[in-house]
DNA sequence: CTCATGTCGATACACTGTATTTCTGCGAGA
DNA sequence: TCTCGCAGAAATACAGTGTATCGACATGAG
């Protein structure tokens, strides 16, 4: 009677918590996507009746919320930045490489008040260094305007990664030649401004058209927190 | 036998199309947000079967594109804006209030490319008062970088207003007092420069705060524009 | 040893988006 | 006028969803 005899104790599964659970979901989203994400899968992965989770969980919504804080777990910085600039200019970009590897953030982003402990964290990280160059008002919209920008330039983007992926065309080829609707728009010349932009513009890449518009948002702070406040 | 006796003719519903699909669908989701949308339900207010509906529609994310691109007629100005700079604000300023009376918006923003008829006269609208102000790829990135902002801002504006509907207590006082969570975080003392902004922070509305970001936005395109391409 | 308790699983319900099948009314040919 | 074919509409079907409820079972107290 060897070890291969005996059989293993029923790998009873480790204890479920949170943890766990979230863990499982955000594997789960970041194969299918948000919408692959359903209780009954998340329960199934880790070898659970679907009802289990509710003893952790109250609703799919609270789980989102748990996924969206996961995640700020990967954006918060290793090491703090000193300067405003590079802390607000680090939490966009390190919020753009988390959608990068987990498409779904994007469909969460903005979506509801952030208020786990990583976001929390992340807040922090962000908001000491501008403390005392400005009002707390002051303080207080800059970082919320960038946020605005990168919020909104992230879904974007993902948003035309996707339809992309889709259709197997890049945005501007497809806007130029392929998407049978939108160039058939154009064609009627009811559209001047777009159908020139659409036919003149360069092909910038996401990362560095990202990074322009927030450079110039950064600018833009930058103005009013040296500026004494109105 | 008067006219009360004779039964009416039958009320033959009006043909169905499109735009009365999508006049339900808007209006259910104006009544009880976007997870009140279901097939079934706007084909019964417009007293049809649900599969009646896959002959103009073939999928339910088309139903949503379909009443994005409904409401960008509401968007459009009704006058053409002459200065680049107002078409921008004009631009962000409707899209906040159409936000505001289609709640659900905030919810698709960005979400998926928006190529809808209204959509694009929308954009050529914004994008015509900037024609040659500056090269096509600036151009570009200047109506980009605002409409991210926007969509950004105004995604953050609806999430808080329904929280704060939700807990019934502002946002700020909230996250100072009665948050059992974010007040239990915050006396931790980890998050010291945001529990100073939380606590010396004076309220503002909403709208002002939109559009003060907003024209710091504005000014750093500005200051692209003017200035002649790198 | 019994009984209460509280946790877990199975079952149940109302609903979803959509595919497939069934029905029905109408126009063409005999 | 009657019948047949066919298109378009309706009903049904299916595989899933989030979550409420209920029944069994194991465990600890008396």
């Amino acid at each position: 009677m060897t070890v291969w005899d005996r059989p293993e104790p029923p790998t009873r599964p480790a204890p479920l918590d949170r943890a766990r659970i979230v863990a499982a979901a955000v594997a789960l989203a970041d194969e299918g996507g948000l919408e692959a994400v359903s209780l009954r899968k998340v329960a199934a992965r880790l070898d659970v009746g679907p009802m289990r989770l509710y003893g952790y969980i109250s609703t799919k919504e609270e789980l989102f919320d748990l996924m969206v804080d996961e995640v700020h777990a990967e954006i918060l910085p290793e090491r703090q930045p000193g300067h405003w600039r590079e802390a607000l200019r680090v939490h966009a970009h390190r919020t753009r490489q988390a959608a990068l590897r987990h498409e779904w953030l994007a469909d969460l982003l903005g979506g509801r008040p952030t208020l786990g402990p990583n976001a929390l964290a992340v807040t922090e990280a962000t908001l000491a260094p501008l403390d005392g160059l400005a009002d707390v008002d002051t303080v207080m919209r800059a970082v919320e305007t960038v946020s605005a920008y990168f919020t909104g330039a992230i879904r974007r983007e993902i948003a035309n990664l996707r339809a992309e992926r889709a259709t197997g065309l890049s945005e501007r080829d497809w806007q130029r030649a392929s998407g049978p609707h939108v160039s058939r728009m154009l064609a009627t010349g009811r559209f001047p401004t777009l159908a020139k932009v659409v036919h003149d513009g360069t092909e910038v890449d996401a990362e560095t058209s990202f990074a322009t518009g927030l450079e110039w948002v950064l600018d833009a702070v930058a103005a009013r927190l040296t500026r004494p406040p109105a």
